[in-house]
DNA sequence: CTGAAAGCGCTAACAA
DNA sequence: TTGTTAGCGCTTTCAG
């Protein structure tokens, strides 16, 4: 019962058959067999261990049920989630989804967009540092963007309001007296992207009537390593505590490193500094003290995602979808309330 | 310049050259082409933006550089850390890697596995809780199994050796006079896999002449609700305190769990019951207390798994090769030093 | 160095 | 209901 090619033909013949007839048998997608015929094209399937090949099927359907799902860091529950919601979705349709994780790396993207565009998945959901709108639409298959570019205008896609979510967080601490915010952000992505967190803070600010501290923005990778950067810098900035009160994280990991390496170096997050996150993942409760963040709809992303590509595998076209979803503050305990006096 | 389909006779054809011509420039496996015709067939290439299928020529040359790496989850950062490892590895030898996380479902394993069957990687590694050797040999392409699992005689394996790992928890928790210690391990996987646990467990307490409590024994998924599970079992155990002084988890997203969880219920990890996990994963040193456990090697076993790979799909075949490293324990503060009169 | 022809394993018309 | 005949896009002998 080895597994020494056997294909169709082989089938075929042990079948008495042709090939046609067992290509009927094996596609489910219905073409009429006598009972007869098919009991004994299946006999010989089971009797030669024969399994279909579907990459050979594909190149004539140019179907290969098989999607990608292209992120940053499969390693951060944010993404993780939200490829989650899409796993599920997709599975429900008959899809099956792999990831692939680019670690922030541009050379990792390229290999992706590389492999998608080999016409080797129906269809693709990523969401890619280098805001390069050309390779997405040369990939030849559907995509859709997850995250939110300005520039993307010809391509769906599905994100939360980075603004709104920034702002939400912002006004927070503001609302709490903190007046010298502080912001960490990505210095990976487009300079667009990066400017839509940074952009709000500078609105909310000016609204504010505050100044703009051009050092309180600090720009780190979104991961681990980001976040003890931030620290690093963040203390080291000349007379901190006399210059921040507040700060903002562009994602959670960062704000979680942040809680604890702050603690390490003496500095109580929550009472010496207020911190606030932004994605809202499982960990950010468990944190000490407990994150407040900015929550984004994560399952909803995906599935809207998965649920939009999906039409699109189906050759529903049109004009291109945005979904943009608003995010919620989620009020924890990293943040202290100014106005009291201590 | 829209991607309708140009295949190599468009390219062919504009550059006045045949199709065999193309495929030399194009297939980097030097054939040999004239400078002149290079030139001329890549301008073509150029100008007809053509992409090469290589899914076809995979139908040809049966490979398609891309590798499947099946984990339970990548949402847990033993498993993407072990997953990063094999993608950095595999890369460098040209290869592509994408990942299929099953998180725990036998069926979105199936669903892999004929994925896999179907000759569209030219390797997998794998770690499936459905011990289902057969399949694993009927992938038709080299496959390495990650863990341990005994029943695996003909397969590459490499892991940790379990037997050790939770022997080196289990020491440590007696030598700091620990005499009733609980176990929390996976319900998934095969008797076998779970038993290497629970068996250290068993001989560790025979050979300390310690009483076998089977409640002590807890049955969860390796996970966050698992973990919560656990708590849950645990606390509404009649008379714990009395109980247990101990819990060995059987991975460190379980113990992280179980000591916040503890936590809210006013049970203080560290001091009213000692908790050791497994795997160290990075989140580890930053519980409250942090968390001492038994360090896997997870850059080592992927690397380890992609090297090995790599000489199967190159067609080094041979002995099947089982690589067990043992697990190191690091020492934080979930452990009480029970010998101590407080 | 280059081209013609024959597939890789399957599916898709079109006849029968 | 079934078989025949062409391909899908590429690689691979084998001649020239």
């Amino acid at each position: 019962m080895k597994d020494t090619k056997i294909s169709i033909l082989e089938v075929a013949r042990l079948a008495g058959v042709s090939k046609s007839t067992v290509s009927r048998v094996i596609s489910d997608r219905g073409g009429s067999v006598s009972p007869k015929t098919l009991e004994r094209v299946n006999r010989a399937i089971e009797q030669l261990g024969y399994r279909r090949n579907s990459i050979a099927a594909g190149l004539r359907t140019r179907k290969s049920y098989m999607v990608l799902v292209m992120i940053p860091d499969v390693a951060n529950p944010f993404w993780s989630e939200i490829a989650k919601a899409i796993q599920d979705q997709l599975e429900l349709a008959g899809y099956s989804v792999v990831l692939g994780s680019t670690y922030w790396s541009e050379e990792r993207e390229s290999r992706y967009y590389e492999l998608a565009r080999m016409s080797r998945f129906d269809g693709v959901i990523l969401n890619s540092v280098t805001d390069n709108i050309e390779r997405i639409k040369n990939l030849g298959v559907p995509a859709v963007l997850i995250g939110e570019r300005t520039a993307a205008q010809n391509i769906d896609t599905v994100g939360t309001d980075t603004m709104q979510a920034a702002r939400v967080g912002l006004e927070y601490l503001y609302s709490l007296g903190h007046r010298k915010i502080a912001l960490a952000t990505s210095e990976h992505g487009s300079e667009r992207y990066l400017s839509l967190r940074a952009r709000a803070h500078r609105e909310s600010l000016h609204e504010k009537a505050l100044p703009f501290d051009p050092e309180l923005v600090f720009s780190v990778t979104l991961n681990e390593e980001g976040g003890r950067t931030l620290v690093h810098e963040f203390l080291t900035m000349h007379d901190w505590r006399g210059r921040a009160d507040g700060l903002l994280c562009g994602n959670d990991i960062l704000a979680i490193t942040a809680i604890n390496e702050f603690r390490k170096f003496g500095v109580i997050p929550g009472i010496d500094l207020s911190i606030v996150g932004m994605d809202d993942i499982p960990a950010a409760s468990q944190t000490y003290p407990p994150l407040t963040t900015v929550r984004k709809p994560k399952e909803r992303i995906g599935r809207i995602a998965a649920e939009l590509l999906l039409r699109r595998m189906q050759g529903i076209f049109g004009a291109p979808e945005k979904h943009l979803f608003s995010a919620e503050l989620i009020i924890r305990d990293s943040v202290r309330d100014k106005r009291k006096t201590t």
